[in-house]
RNA sequence: GGUCUCGUAGUAUAACGGUUAGUACAUUGGGUUUUCAUCCCAACAACGCGAGUUCGACUCUCGCCGAGAUCACCA
């Protein structure tokens, strides 16, 4: 049974960098049986505490589906499950080392510490705190002054799930903080607590952590404590350069690319396979999937570099999944609100924008039946949902007539103002003689085929002329769809004002 | 600087020590009764360098080079 956890710290939104590390340790506690997913708030430190973080954080996580079994708002046996909480928690394991002699109070001012390093630095020489324990280690420590560990160097030999067997000199050890002056823990302190407490056994963070193993190594000894087991995630690296993934180099959070239309399955597609793959050729992977297939053994050991362009190409192939597999109507909710299942599950914490709507503003005065069947003709152009906005304009308000249009475009610019007017004026004839009720796509189709016949136009011009003359738009479905749709008044009293704008310009 | 990690096309990746080094995105070209897109076909394009082990190395070992991480009373 595996138990892991999400720990981030409050203090901005999550990028996409940030996600992997919820994602993998979900998938590592729900494909055991009766594993458990927790959600601890690591807010130690309250310099960096932005105000709202925590419901971002939560908002992200309940949009991706990684629904947690134990944590803040959901509780659990082992809480709170904010680290501001525990103090006492931590305090008590603070005694535990203090009483075994592995950690002393040290009250030595900030600046004093400032000193050493500085002067270590200069003198070329690795700076560690153990070097310069202060006189007095036995005084008594209490809350106010800082606590530190007591280290006792020596070589490091461990195993890391992704990274393999590691090892290190005993020169990285060191004499670090366990509790702050202010009472906190450190998060190196923190962490080591509140996995054991929580009975975690899989530890899921970045290599960043790898440097600091050594330390943690020790005080799980000198706590007389076992470790879980450890998995190191490679970075996501930036687009350009050889950085991480950072917020500074303006990394959009994952909350934006939803806002834009991009569907949590392929975030979370594209996200959980940016550094794993389980070996086949297979691209595209539902939760599910990644539940039965994910293994850590094939996490990826170097940094992958974050792919736009590819994370659109599987939303593309996400809407598409998602209308052929669960219908118009699926896809449809999803236009409307971004994420209908946070306002169900999460009627106590309600998110700021959970209703998102991905259809240009003249929409709002249309039916759901008619933007759907407009949704059932465009889906399998959409990369992003809100494309709509831009490729659907002209399905809810007339286009503005622009003849220029007509004469920029490479087919129709071979015809003249007069065989575009008796074309069009063609076509209006034929498509009158067309009922209401017979206003259907396959009689259009078929209309459309005779008047090319009829007219003995290539497809190019006659049909790019129709099409522009309805839509006005760089591009549309396939033109006997779009007309459908639009009804028979619509595309007869378009193409007759097309027609009149070039009579009255000839 | 110390310590640690990583290194297959532009990007993400595959390949019991034996393959014409595979796939996807991107790019380029072509095909489909219109456009844009989808879809289909094709092309381009990679094992960082050097030794060693081996009949044979992308794969194992060592060195080098390159890239990154970390060295806080931040996480």
């Amino acid at each position: 049974m595996n138990i892991t956890r999400f720990a981030p710290s409050p203090t901005g939104y999550i990028h996409l960098g940030n996600v992997r590390s919820a994602i993998y340790p979900y998938l590592i506690a729900k494909q055991s049986d009766g594993g458990k997913f927790i959600l601890r708030i690591e807010d130690t430190d309250q310099a960096r505490y932005v105000p709202g973080a925590t419901e971002l954080i939560v908002e992200t996580l309940t949009w991706l589906g990684l629904d947690w079994d134990e944590g803040i708002i959901k509780g659990g046996d082992h809480g709170p499950y904010y680290q501001s909480e525990r103090r006492d928690i931590y305090h008590e394991y603070a005694r535990k080392l203090i009483a075994t002699g592995r950690a002393y109070a040290d009250p030595t001012p900030g600046d004093v510490i400032d000193a050493y390093r500085k002067a270590d630095n200069e003198a070329k020489i690795p700076y560690l705190y153990r070097n310069h324990r202060p006189e007095n280690m036995d005084l008594a420590w209490e809350p106010g002054i800082p606590l530190r560990f007591k280290s006792e160097p020596s070589p490091m030999k461990w195993h890391d799930e992704v990274m393999g067997d590691l090892e290190t000199g005993p020169e990285v050890m060191d004499d670090i903080v366990l509790i702050k002056k202010d009472g906190l823990p450190t998060y190196n302190f923190a962490h080591i607590v509140d996995d054991y407490e929580m009975q975690v056994t899989h530890i899921v963070r970045g290599v960043e952590y790898l440097s600091s193993m050594p330390n943690y190594l020790a005080i799980y000894k000198a706590l007389d404590i076992e470790h879980p087991k450890f998995v190191s995630l490679p970075h996501v690296l930036a687009p350009q350069g050889n950085k991480k993934l950072s917020k500074r180099d303006g990394a959009k959070s994952v909350t934006e690319y939803r806002d834009d239309g991009v569907l949590p399955e392929a975030m979370l597609n594209y996200l959980a396979c940016l550094g794993w793959n389980d070996g086949t050729e297979q691209e595209i992977y539902s939760k599910e999937e990644l539940l039965e297939k994910f293994s850590i053994d094939r996490i990826q050991n170097s940094g992958a570099r974050f792919d736009e362009v590819k994370l659109l190409w599987q939303n593309g192939q996400w809407i598409r999944k998602i209308f052929d597999e669960q219908g118009v109507d699926e896809l449809y909710s999803r236009t409307i609100s971004a994420d209908p299942a946070s306002i169900s599950s999460n009627k106590a914490n309600p998110t700021r924008d959970s209703l998102i709507n991905f259809w240009p503003d003249s929409a709002s005065e249309y039916s759901d039946e008619y933007k759907k069947s407009v949704l059932a003709i465009i889906y399998d152009r959409l990369k992003v949902l809100s494309d709509l906005r831009e490729y659907t304009n002209y399905f809810f308000e007339e286009p503005r007539v622009d003849l220029e249009y007509l004469q920029n475009n490479k087919f129709i610019k071979k015809l003249s103002e007069t065989e575009q007017r008796d074309l069009l004026t063609a076509v209006f004839e034929r498509l009158q003689t067309i009922s209401k009720d017979d206003w259907t796509a396959d009689n259009l189709q078929s209309t459309f085929n005779e008047l090319l016949e009829s007219t003995k136009k290539k497809p190019a011009e006659l049909f790019s002329l129709i099409r522009i003359a309805v839509s006005y738009a760089p591009f549309s479905p396939a033109l006997h769809l779009t007309c459908a749709v639009l009804g028979r008044d619509r595309t007869l009293a378009r193409l007759n004002a097309t027609r009149s704008a070039i009579v009255n310009d000839l």
